[in-house]
DNA sequence: TAGATTGTTAATCGATTAACAATC
DNA sequence: TAGATTGTTAATCGATTAACAATC
């Protein structure tokens, strides 16, 4: 039998990343078992939603007990694939790209990066934190021989849909996009965007709303 | 009368700046006017949620027309209150700081970057982008005598919980936080999260989904 | 066993989509 | 005027919350 499961929820996915977070904080501290409740007071989260959330993909909990801490981690790990690793470049070696190079908890994630790129006569052939910057131009080439399945695109706005239609072109698998574009993209690649922008928008809203809403 | 209307629900806020981001380009493109359904094809947003998501703020349209590019943009400008300007300062001098302080569309978005703190004595005292790198020691004193609204926080996770909480006393007003923590806010403040590493997970997830699914 | 807490069903709530009258 | 497209109400869909029987 096919294990398709009911598609899962993408709210559901969001959530997974902040369990295992808190799972995490609370191991550290010597914690075995933790309820719903209890993960419930950490998270935000209502107890019942993380039931809820958890029982989509199995029954990982013992009634009357809660769940073993360790044993959740390990199936949220299970869950979210990072269990796998990624080969991974970075498109685009300005300063958030080698902010992303140099940021250790992504290689612990499964995603090891192994060379940025990048248009600019100046970085090409350097390195970034002992990582080689590459000429864009050899894009193509390098996917195709070393395998790679991930690309994380940190390009200026007016390259981005360029670079992304070329990497789709190579069938990459997946993509981390920070570039502030909608993309049309074919079924067979993962697309996860970062909108930075965006997000600065959204708390300026909030902020004119509680603090600058003139009053008529 | 209160101008407090109906709550708007988060995901309407969150779509704003797509639609002002597809705006801006086909106006770029000398497009005077644009429908909904128009609209939708830019986006990826059925015509039927971009008519009431705007009606959530007003009318704007003009039946049998369609919307005028520019004044649908001016509108959504004023309701991402994309008028206001705020001080803003980043904690955390690091490559993830340096890259934010160096973005020009933030600052073109309100968010008037001030000073960057750290504790690294190597960094303080120094510039970044003509930024001044401050102790951090001397955030509280900085934040009244500065009149700052807004901090951006870039400090690594161990210090995030302290810096947030030394914020909040300072009576800040907005908080873009990058550090993968649960943060529990009093009302006054508010708070925007980026969780980069979240997002990966969810980019892993969906890899394994589609391409590493063992069949049984 | 009694108490606790899950797994799961049912009820509620909210967001999206469909439909169409209003009207430019 | 006829055609087009909004604004808005109603219908649908999906996600969250509540409730409680199952069971450790």
């Amino acid at each position: 039998m096919s294990s398709k499961v009911n598609k899962v929820s993408e709210a559901v996915i969001k959530r997974l990343p902040i369990y295992h977070r808190s799972l995490t904080d609370v191991i550290e501290n010597g914690v075995e078992r933790i309820s719903s409740s209890e993960l419930s007071e950490l998270t935000g989260f209502t107890a019942s939603q993380i039931r809820q959330d958890l029982n989509n993909f199995g029954g990982f909990g013992q009634q009357g007990y809660g769940y073993k801490a360790v044993d959740l981690r390990a199936q949220i790990d299970k869950i979210l694939g990072m269990d796998h690793t990624y080969n991974t470049i970075i498109i685009g070696a300005g300063r958030l790209g080698s902010a992303i190079a140099n940021y250790s908890e992504f290689r612990e994630n499964g995603f090891n990066i192994q060379a940025l790129f990048d248009v600019d006569p100046e970085k090409i052939g350097k390195e970034i934190d002992s990582f080689p910057v590459i000429s864009g131009d050899r894009l193509e080439e390098y996917i195709e021989t070393f395998n790679i399945d991930v690309a994380i695109v940190t390009v200026p706005r007016e390259y981005a849909t360029d670079v992304i239609d070329r990497l789709i072109k190579c069938n990459i698998k997946g993509i981390w996009n920070f570039a502030p574009i909608v993309i049309s993209a074919p079924e067979n690649v993962v697309i996860e965007n970062i909108r930075l922008n965006d997000s600065l928008l959204s708390l300026s809203y909030h902020l004119k709303e509680k603090f600058f809403k003139e009053v008529e």
